[in-house]
DNA sequence: TAGCGTTATCCTCAATAAAAGATAGCAAAA
DNA sequence: TTTTGCTATCTTTTATTGAGGATAACGCTA
């Protein structure tokens, strides 16, 4: 599989404004637990790949992504939780399977309103044009 | 001189709020221009000390960063602020010395607000409650 | 009971930006 | 005219962590 995207990327700025002189503010927003990521956008993408295609292997080939990156990251989110974000079976006729419980689902509705939010606070800022030297 | 942080270490998260089970939301904001990263609170920390100190060389000693990477680092800027932030003379009894414009002075008050209103901003929102699942 | 395509886990690799290293050039002041 | 410690620039190194590789275990279904 080719790489999709530079290793470092750590994903979209999750937001950004227009600004003078061509100066855009840009920002981030993450979800943090014990100084742990525990949601930020590109892992709340893959939960919506999970959630519509069933499995963790689906949903990290959609992305381009290492099935065993997508699992640390699966089973990153569950712990820091406290619960399931996203449940899983093993075996079976097709393997096993993933889903996202409602707490994995009502994490990515919160993440996704707080992203939509900044986004909206961004763009209430704005850059001054410095003074002249 | 030791490494004083890791080199990828981006600076502080620019805000965080408190929240549900010791979720944290985090954020970063920085302003680009043309696609390139044009201030940062450590630039920003940067030009602080060149301001106090008088020059390039010392802030970066003061920083535990080498003199190379913050001559980058306010070439950079001030290439993309398409003006000097910081004024530079080579030569002389004590070999050069640094300072900040007006503009310079302008872009750290700029930030600084920027930063605080984020950070008020981060303080308003907060993380729901997940169900059980 | 054989096949299948997952999940579960290990260990290793590599892209990239930050960071450091090295050295030449400069000019005011002693 | 020498000293000084900056600036200016080049090249090289390193750390981070995303990303990949390989393989065992599993259990439903045909």
């Amino acid at each position: 599989m080719k790489r999709l995207k530079a290793p470092h990327d750590r994903g979209s700025a999750l937001g950004e404004s227009p600004g003078v002189a061509g100066v855009q503010i840009k920002g981030r927003l993450w979800l943090e637990k014990d100084g742990e990521t525990f949601l930020s956008w590109g892992r709340v993408v893959l939960l919506e790949r999970i959630r519509d295609q069933g499995s963790i292997a689906a949903a990290a080939r959609s992305m381009g992504m290492a099935y065993s990156h997508a699992w640390t990251l699966v089973a990153g989110m569950n712990r820091l939780a406290g619960q399931e974000l996203v449940g899983r079976t093993f075996g079976g006729r097709h393997g096993g399977k993933a889903w996202l419980t409602p707490a994995g689902e009502a994490a990515i509705g919160q993440f996704w309103v707080l992203v939509e939010d900044f986004r909206k606070w961004l763009q209430t800022r704005k850059v001054e044009e410095l003074p002249k030297s």
